[in-house]
This record gives C-alpha cells, structure tokens and sequence, in this order.
DNA sequence: GTCTATAGGACGATAGAC
DNA sequence: GTCTATCGTCCTATAGAC
C-alpha cells in the first residue's frame, strides 16, 4: 500500500512479492481458490493460503475475517454469473423456452469449468452445508428455480415429473465438473455445448 | 469379544455398548460412513469416529491402521458391487448393448444412492486423489470403460465423439449423487430407473 | 501494513496399565 | 480388548512490536 504521494507505508513484508495483482484481498482469493479446489477445505490451512499470498499467516486477517470468509466469497462469486445470466433469460419473452434452457446450460458450464482452477469443485465441498454458506446456498436455489421455469416451459411437464426432469438437468450440470476434472484438457466451449445438447436430450425436448 | 467358551477377555469398554452388530471394525465402519459423508473426511476426527463406535480413540488402532483405511475401505465396498455388475453385463452378449447399459446405469445409480448413507458422496471428497486410493480409482477406471464399451455398442460411435458421450453419461450418474443428497425423499428406484432413462437419451440412443 | 510470538486447543498416534 | 495418559505436531486467532 502507497499513499497519495506515492511514499511506502507499513512495515516491509518478510518475502516481496514479485509483480502479480498488487491487491492482496485479491492474492488471498487467489491461493484459497487453488487450495481449496485441489486439496479440500479442510485439509487447508490458513497458513498455505496467506503463504502462497505472499504474506505470513497472521497478516491474512488483516484482509478478511477467517477462513470461512474465504469460501464463501468464492462461492457467491461462482455462481452470482450463472445466475445473472439466468435472470436475463427468464424475461426474454421473444426468443423460445427450449433455446433459452440450452443457452443457460451452456454458459453454466463455460463458468464452472472455465476458470482457471476448477472453482465449480467447490459445490461438492461437505463443508458448503455449513450456517456461514447460506447466502450461496440461496442463490443456487434461485438458479434451480430458473431452470426449473425454462424446463417447464420447454416441455409443458408439471408436478413430480417436472421435478425430476430440472433434477436430472441440473445434476448433469454439476457432475460435468467432475468430468472436467478427470479430464481438463478437452477445449471448455465444445464441452459446454455438448452438454447443453445433452440436458435438452434429458429434459426431452 | 469372547473366548469359544463364551467367557468374555480383556478390559471392559467405558461405554457399553447396546445390541448393534457386534463386530466392533464393522461398527468402526459404519461411523465412519455417517461422519465422512456429512462432516467430510478431513473435518472427522478419529475420536468422532470411535466414539460413536463405542470405543475410545485409541481402540480404533486395534482393529484399524488409521483414518485412511477406514475411508480405503469404505470406498472400495462402494465401488466394488457396480464392477461386478458391468463385468457380467460385459459377458451377457445374448442381450442388445443398449438394454445392457440401461441396466448398469440402473444398478449403479441403485447401489450409489441405495444405502444408508450417501456413500457416493465420498467419491467426490477432495482426498481421494491421494496415493493410498489408488486402488479405488483404478476400479471406477475399469468401470467407465465399461461404461464406454457399452456406449459403443449401443451407438457405433468411435474415438473422441464416443469419449465425450461416455463422459456425459458418466457425469450424469455421478451427478445424480448430488440430486440425491439434495432430495433424499424420492423413491430410490424409480429415481435410478428415470435416470436410467436420461443417460440413454444423453448416449443418444 | 506486516511482522514475530504465542495462547489455547484439537489432532493422530503410541506406550503401557489392567 | 480396552482403557488412560500423553507426546509431538499442527491449527486458528489474537496481542503487540515495528
């Protein structure tokens, strides 16, 4: 941090970061994004994120308030695309419900497989069901809703069966992380598309 | 335990235990299952898990060599019923590759959704990556290919086109552990059958 | 703003009594 | 066969110097 004028303020860090993001809200995301998608929530300590941050442990939470917060930023911050996206789509009235449902799977897809760490892996984290994480759990629930009123619209089911239906499509959408996963080398916008073609097969349109 | 003349040995446990299976690594086991399913692996505590066993912490390391066994173990069981299921399916050339693979999508659906608890859910902790898994892993490889041998003889694709159809119905049956965590409530079986369903309509049969 | 130091607790595993 | 006790390590979070 520099003030106006330019002039270093605080005490040096013991390891000077060589260029990267001068932000270091912003490094903490970063490493806690490669942390907890390889080795767990869990199994991540606070120590490895703010190391790999560039900083010591304790410097962490100067810039947030725990681990908790960590994850949970990254979550809102995964699934707060998708669902914009989804919002947009719901009110285009002009185009159809089947072509606005594999658009939808389509850009789901591209945001969580196509970051640079698999952030989508963070949706199968055991913690995720945890008091702290109920923001993201909502708007994941608002996304299901969306999806829920495109399927209905595509297909004219309703009730039970209907419910199945977004179920099946939706599961396909999160498993496909895991494939990604086994296999990360394959190109993320022909996957995307590939799998919307597959969701609208299930949805059985 | 008791000596063939029914005498019991060695120091009585603090904690008696009422009826349950009275074979304490089985036990040890089934704790294991609950906790790693819902804490997660790396938040369950080896005291946790010998606790609810009815043991004391360090009693665990008489039948057990530690929490990677236990978790070895577990998912191994898993997987094990489902590859027997593809290797028989594989033999069985009187009946068409399609029905075939709607029955192994059927079974494994069955079996990863079936039980108590949501033991599919472990395939996709974090730690399973690890080196003392590797036996697991190469099991569930086998499957897929099974998977993959069924969806070609089922739809005479080949080479990339035909890796990509496996994945995503691959991805479909992992994914459906998801839907199933999130809604415990529907039938088990008609559950695997509409998914059975899903994944022929994905394969594009 | 970043550090060092440390409090205070939980963990996995082992030793040895009973 | 199960216990109690404990070792050594690692953890999160805080206090306070610079």
């Amino acid at each position: 941090m520099t003030t106006p004028g330019g002039r270093r303020v605080g005490r040096p860090r013991a390891v000077e970061r060589a260029g990267k993001g001068a932000d270091p809200r912003g490094e903490l995301l970063g490493a806690a994004a490669e942390l907890f998608t390889v080795k767990g929530y869990a199994a991540t300590s606070t120590r490895a994120v703010a190391e790999r941050a560039g900083m010591r442990q304790a410097t962490m939470y100067h810039y947030v308030s725990g681990k908790e917060e960590l994850l949970a930023e990254l979550l809102e911050s995964t699934v707060a695309p998708s669902l914009a996206c989804a919002r947009t789509l719901l009110t285009e009235d002009g185009r159809g419900a089947r072509e606005r449902l594999w658009e939808l799977c389509r850009a789901d897809v591209e945001v969580l497989c196509g970051g640079t760490y698999n952030l989508g892996g963070l949706y199968l984290l055991p913690e995720v069901r945890g008091e702290r994480f109920a923001g993201f759990r909502t708007a994941r629930d608002e996304l299901k809703a969306a999806y829920r009123e495109l399927v209905a619209g595509a297909t004219s089911l309703e009730g039970g069966e209907l419910d199945l239906r977004t179920d099946l499509v939706f599961g396909l959408i999160e498993g496909v992380i895991l494939i990604h996963r086994s296999d990360p080398t394959r190109p993320v916008s022909e996957f995307a598309r590939a799998t919307a073609d597959a969701a609208l097969r299930i949805a059985g349109v």
